[in-house]
DNA sequence: TTGAAAGCGCTAACAT
DNA sequence: ATGTTAGCGCTTTCAA
C-alpha cells in the first residue's frame, strides 16, 4: 500500500540536480546523503526524504573515484589445468559463498574473475591494477604459484587459498596438504592395505602435496607398501569415464584408493559399484574435503576435513589488514581425518 | 627468463605522469593506450613500450566515470527463504559458471551480489542505481518476484532466471517448471505408483511451480492418485535430518518421491537406504536439474533436465540487447525427463 | 597528428 | 551550518 508521489517523474541525474531542487549546494546535499552530522538534522532530513521520492542514489564510480576508496574486492578463480569444470567443484564454491559472505559484512563488493591463463602471465597484473579493486582474493593457485608469486612481490593486498612454500612471499590461507594426504594414506595403510592408489591431478599444487604426504606414509610403512598415481581430472565432464578406465587399467592388489576430492571419491564410488565391488569391503576409499555430500553417500564418505568458513573469514580478515598497510603471515591449518564407512 | 629493465622504478601513478615522460600531452598518451589510429603509429608504439615497461595502466575507475561505461554486469542471487546455503546450490553455481564465462567473453567484468532481502525491499534499487552496473543479472528469483517486477518496471537492463509469469514485466529465461513437474509425476503416476510425495520448499516459486505441475498430474490420474507435501529446504545443513524426519512421518503408502532437486533426491536416496528401503522397488524417486552429479550416485538419478548452458546465453545475450537499448522477450526452455535407475 | 581545455559526478578543504 | 572551489584520472571535442 505504499503510495508513490509521482508529481515530477523528472529523474534526478546527479546530485547538483537535487541541490537545485532543495535550495542549497551539491556540497550540503553530498554531506546530507553522506548522514554527515556537519549538516543541519532539518535540512538533512528534508534532502533524504527528497531523494528518496525521486529515487536518487549518488553514483558510485564517481564517489570512488574521488576517494580513491573502490569499495571492490576482486575474487579470482585461476584456471590454469583444468580449464573446464573448476568452479563448479563445491569446494571452491563454498568457498566463494563464505568469502562472499565475509566481504558483504564488511561492506565490500566482490568481483569476480575466472580466469583461463593459457598462453599470458599477465592476467594478475592486469587485474590488480585496473584501478577497480582495493585488494584480490585468489581461490586455490591451480598451477599459477609463480605468476602469483612475482605479483605479491610489489601489490601487497593479495591472499590466496592454498599451500604456504617455505620463503614464498605472498600471504597464504590453506590446510596442511601434505599432512593431509599423510593421514588418509596412513589411515588405509592401518587396514593392512599396503597397494594404494592416489586420484588425482598434481598439476594442481595442492594436490601434488597430497600426493606427497601420501607417499611419506607409504614410505614410513616399508616394503611392500606403495601408492600409484591416476591423474584424475577435477572436471566432472569425462571424469566418470577416466575413472572407469583407471580401475581397469589397475592392479588387481590395490586395495585402498585415495581421492583428490570428495567429487572425485563419489564419482569412484559409483563406478566400483559398476564393477561389482564392494566399498570399503574390496576395495577401501579415502576422500579429501570432506564436504556435506560426503556424508549423502552410500556408503558415507571418510575424508580429510578442510576448514573452509574459517579459512574464508582468515583470508578476508588478512586481506583487510594488508589493505591497511600491515603485513599479515600466511596460515597453515591443520586437517582432519573424518572416519566414516568408506574406509 | 623475461629480463625486466627497472632503470626508473619509480612508479607512474596516472596518464599525465605518463606523458611528461613521453614528452607529450595526456590527451595523446589516453588515445595511444587506447590503440586509436589517430596518433602516429610510431608515438603510439613507443608510448604503449614506456607503459608496458612502467606496468602502468590507466585507471578503469577514472574512465568508466568519464565514459559512462562501467563494463561491470552485477549477478545477484537473491536468498529470501533458505538464508543460508543456496549459493552452494549445484544448480545455481553452474549457472553462475556459465554467466561467469559468457559475460567474460564479452568484455564485461561481474559483480557479485548475495542478498538476503530480510525486512527490506530497497535492496536493487539501491543495487540498480549504485552507478557501478550496466545491467544485472539474476540468478533465480526465490520469494522476490515483487520486488523485481517493481524494479524492472522503471530499469530496462535487468534478466532474471526463473518463472516468466503471464503479464510480467521482467525479462525472464527458466524452465517451464510445470511441465517438469508434470513429467516427474507423470512418470510415478505411469508405473502404478499413486501415492506420491513433493519434497521442496514452496516459498521458492520456481518450486512451488514444479509441485503444481506434479498436481496436476495426480488430478489427471484420477481417484486414488494424490501428492503430499514436505517442505524440505535447499539447505544442506540440517536436510538429512528433515529428511529422515520426513520420511518416518510419511504415509507407508507412498511409493513415490517426486523431489524439488537433484541434491534433495541424492540425500533422500541416503535416507531410504539407511531405512533399509530399495530404490526404486519399494520407492522410486525421480529429482530436478539433472546435475552431473545425478550420474554418479548409486541407483543413479532420474532427472529433470534443465538447459543450464543455454539458458546462461540467453540471459546474457538478452541483457546485452537490453543495454543497447532494444526490448526482448522471455524466453521459457523445455524440461526433459532423464529416465535412469531411481524411478 | 597533437595539444588545450572542459567535464564525467562526486567529496573535502577552505572559507564564510 | 552551509557555500565555494578544486580536484580524483580519464576521455573527447575543438583548435591548431
Amino acid at each position: 500500500m505504499a503510495t508513490e508521489s509521482r508529481d515530477k517523474p523528472r529523474r534526478i541525474r546527479n546530485i547538483s540536480e537535487l541541490a537545485k531542487l532543495a535550495g542549497v549546494s551539491a556540497g550540503t546535499v553530498s554531506r546530507a546523503l553522506a548522514g554527515k552530522d556537519l549538516v543541519n538534522r532539518e535540512t538533512r532530513e528534508r534532502i533524504q526524504a527528497l531523494a528518496r521520492e525521486h529515487g536518487f542514489r549518488p553514483n558510485q564510480m564517481a564517489s570512488r573515484l574521488r576517494t580513491g576508496q573502490t569499495g571492490v574486492i576482486g575474487v579470482v578463480i585461476p584456471l590454469g589445468h583444468d580449464k573446464r569444470q573448476h568452479i563448479s567443484d563445491p569446494f571452491f564454491m563454498t568457498l566463494l559463498g563464505y568469502l562472499a559472505d565475509a566481504l558483504t559484512e564488511r561492506g565490500y563488493d566482490l568481483m569476480l574473475s575466472r580466469v583461463i591463463p593459457e598462453h599470458n602471465d599477465e592476467w594478475l597484473e592486469r587485474l590488480v591494477d585496473s584501478g577497480m579493486l582495493e585488494g584480490v582474493l585468489m581461490i586455490g593457485q591451480s598451477d599459477q604459484f609463480a605468476v602469483i608469486e612475482q605479483v605479491a612481490a610489489h601489490y601487497r593486498p593479495l591472499v590466496a587459498w592454498g599451500v604456504h612454500q617455505p620463503g614464498q612471499v605472498h600471504c597464504a590461507v590453506g590446510t596442511d596438504n601434505f599432512t593431509g594426504g599423510k593421514l588418509a594414506a596412513q589411515h588405509l595403510l592401518a587396514q593392512g592395505r599396503k597397494r594404494l592408489a592416489f586420484f588425482g591431478d598434481i598439476r594442481g599444487i595442492e594436490i601434488e602435496e597430497r600426493l606427497k604426504g601420501a607417499r611419506a606414509a607409504v614410505a614410513e610403512a616399508g616394503t611392500g607398501a606403495n601408492i600409484e598415481l591416476f591423474a584424475t581430472p577435477l572436471a566432472t565432464d569425462n571424469m566418470a569415464e577416466r575413472i572407469a578406465a583407471d580401475l581397469e587399467a589397475m592392479d588387481p592388489a590395490i586395495t585402498g584408493i585415495f581421492t583428490a576430492s570428495d567429487v572425485i571419491a563419489m564419482a569412484t564410488l559409483r563406478q566400483l559399484h559398476e564393477r561389482g565391488q564392494q566399498v570399503p569391503r574390496d576395495i577401501a576409499l579415502v576422500g579429501f574435503d570432506d564436504l556435506p555430500l560426503a556424508t549423502q553417500t552410500v556408503p558415507q564418505l571418510s575424508s580429510i576435513h578442510q576448514q573452509i568458513g574459517r579459512g574464508a573469514e582468515e583470508m578476508v580478515s588478512r586481506l583487510l589488514r594488508r589493505i591497511a598497510g600491515e603485513e599479515t603471515d600466511s596460515l597453515v591449518m591443520e586437517p582432519r581425518l573424518i572416519v566414516r564407512e568408506s574406509a
